[in-house]
DNA sequence: TTTTTAAATAATATTAATTATCATTTATAG
DNA sequence: CTATAAATGATAATTAATATTATTTAAAAA
């Protein structure tokens, strides 16, 4: 955790912004639900629990300043909010996700898995890939278990 | 296109939905703008060009059932819209796209690609995949060229 | 340490995309 | 033709996100 927070202490000094107590708060609650895809609205009441003098504009710019900086991903699984996604370190692409449209769990692969999809998109379509963004829709493991259960 | 046009009635009509004449001018318009990511906006204002009497709701609630009956997808990519893209004829998934983080350019890839991954997800994380997003974002062909002659 | 300066914040107003409401119109079945 | 439900248009309401502005904070300079 600490390790993690002076990481990104370093990334923002780099460029020369400060982790102020609100930026570090946000931090910290992106760490602690790491597995989880907040809305801005979300961090924001849980940052307030820690700091509850924090404006949610302040949020909102915290992540937007985050997102600049490749610490979190935005995404958007259709629901009309964006989501905010820390990205795990060290990696140089965002994960890819599982959205199941039975039960509305998200659940992620953090494995590659495109390296070779990219190459025929660098090669064929000669765009050179930056980054990515991978969903699948479809029906979680236990959705389906449960379906088998209910149908027998 | 017309055939296009009666594919499209046929399957409303399969779930007992009527093709109005404003549902027939929107399909028209996504139709001859089949390349392009228009959001409702700009439908709606396609749309009032052949029939200036619709509005903006009934736009929304046609984008919203052509999705439900996967006639067109809906997408978001990353400004605050959503955007509506025609499935291609008789494809089962969401085509891919290329969108140039440069000129904001977006491009097609109609080819499969993700085939062995969606393998493995099924495979090794016990996911049945029903559908998918991919988008790529970096950097576009002509983007590329035009960097090249600027710095010689 | 005190002063200076720019960055960051909180509160709030504003914008803009989308959805909800409701009275009216349209299409279909009997 | 009449009855019934579906669909529409106009408009109000909602809400995520951004913009504004006065105030606070923190680093840099003196
Ligand atoms: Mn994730
Ligand atoms: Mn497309
Ligand atoms: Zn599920
Ligand atoms: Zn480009």
């Amino acid at each position: 955790m600490e390790h993690r927070i002076d990481r990104i202490k370093k990334q923002l000094h780099a460029q020369s912004y400060k982790l102020t107590p609100q930026r570090e708060a946000t931090v910290r609650v992106l760490l602690e639900r790491e597995e989880d895809h907040l809305s801005a609205e979300d961090v924001y009441l849980l940052v307030k629990e820690k700091a509850p003098e924090i404006g949610l504009a302040t949020v909102y710019r915290t992540l937007e300043l985050l997102s600049e900086l490749k610490i979190v991903d935005k995404i958007n699984f259709g629901d009309g909010v964006s989501r905010y996604d820390l990205r795990k370190e060290g990696a140089a692409h965002f994960h890819h996700h599982l959205v199941c449209t039975e039960c509305g769990s998200v659940e992620e692969i953090v494995e590659d898995l495109l390296e070779d999809v990219e190459k025929i998109v660098q090669d064929d379509w000669g765009f050179k890939v930056k980054d990515h963004r991978l969903t699948f829709h479809g029906i979680c493991r236990q959705c389906q278990s449960e379906a088998v259960i209910s149908s027998s």
